[in-house]
DNA sequence: AAACAAACCTGTGCGC
DNA sequence: TGCGCACAGGTTTGTT
């Protein structure tokens, strides 16, 4: 479900209200969600500590901890970050519970992972162990709203190895944060053709491309990300974004294109998931 | 190497 | 109203 611009919307979020809090005690329900380690390391890792920031990368929120650990979590299909007054009635699935420590002017708050699917996992790491602790973190490829992401690094990328666009988008080794909507949306805002191999674009297609990547990201982070019909995602506090609304292809198939009003937008599969483009404005 | 399928889970929406 | 099936925002692993 979430991708960059919903993770980066829950990053907002812990930056304003969890960055700074101390964690006073953790509850682990679900092993699942901490596969990685075990309940125990998440406990033990976690109690006691201070958050001191709340950074992301691709799809990965990273919060380092005062401990010189990281806390990371990733959202997968359909895991919530929520923070909540403390002692409020927990909805199912919520595989994780913290508690962070109250203030003179600040009651005490739980920070709530909540995950039906349970694809989301919670761990707590040691950064200078990367490699071997969270290898696919340490193989992510370039963050598109990162200064390095300029057109000519995403230029060479096209072109290392030829490959569908839309693949391409979707690599987290290369770019990292595209999922399924976001490449959709931004290949129609780019007029290019899921299908059209990396390498064969013009530099004006390639330019064309990098500003789509940042104007539909960018827009939608703006909107608070993307909430669909069945609400899973919402931030922090609850609220759902609005981008879908400004979706004009995803989910779209079968009706005219929004942009040129003539063409149809189709719904194929592509990389072997499900994608929507207008024939007529994309080549 | 690359394309494809399956796996991990639960919930929802649809057709009948 | 109920039932069964298809399908879903992600990612890894295994198989052709």
């Amino acid at each position: 479900m979430p991708e960059l611009p919903e993770v980066e919307t829950v990053r907002r979020g812990l930056a304003s209200r969890v960055v700074g809090r101390r964690v006073e005690h953790v509850e682990v329900g679900r092993e699942r969600t901490v596969r990685r380690t075990s309940r125990e390391a998440l406990i033990a890792g976690l109690t006691d500590t201070t958050i001191v920031s709340a950074d992301r990368r691709g799809k990965y929120l990273l919060c380092p901890l005062d401990s010189g650990e990281t806390l990371m979590i990733h959202l997968r299909m359909s895991g919530r970050v929520l923070v909540v007054p403390a002692g409020s009635p927990r909805p199912p699935h919520t595989h994780v519970a913290v508690r962070l420590a109250g203030a003179p002017s600040r009651p005490p708050e739980e920070l709530w992972f909540v995950d039906p699917r349970t694809f989301g996992e919670v761990v707590v790491y040691d950064p200078d162990r990367v490699a071997v602790e969270l290898p696919e973190l340490a193989r992510l490829g370039v963050d598109p709203i990162a200064e390095e992401f300029t057109r000519r690094q995403l230029r060479r990328l096209l072109r290392t190895r030829s490959r569908q666009l839309k693949q391409f988008l979707l690599d987290q080794h290369l770019v990292a944060g595209i999922g399924n909507i976001y490449a959709d949306e931004i290949l129609h805002a780019a007029r290019l053709r899921p299908q059209r191999p990396s390498d064969s674009l013009s530099t004006m297609a390639e330019a064309r491309l990098h500003t789509a990547v940042l104007g539909v990201l960018n827009a939608a982070i703006e909107a608070g990300g993307s909430t669909l019909r069945d609400a899973q995602y919402v931030d922090l506090f609850g609220s759902g974004g609005s981008y879908q609304e400004a979706h004009r292809v995803y989910g779209r198939g079968g009706e005219r294109c929004l942009t040129c009003g003539v063409g149809w937008v189709r719904r194929i599969v592509v990389a072997q998931r499900s994608t929507h483009y207008c024939a007529r404005c994309q080549r």
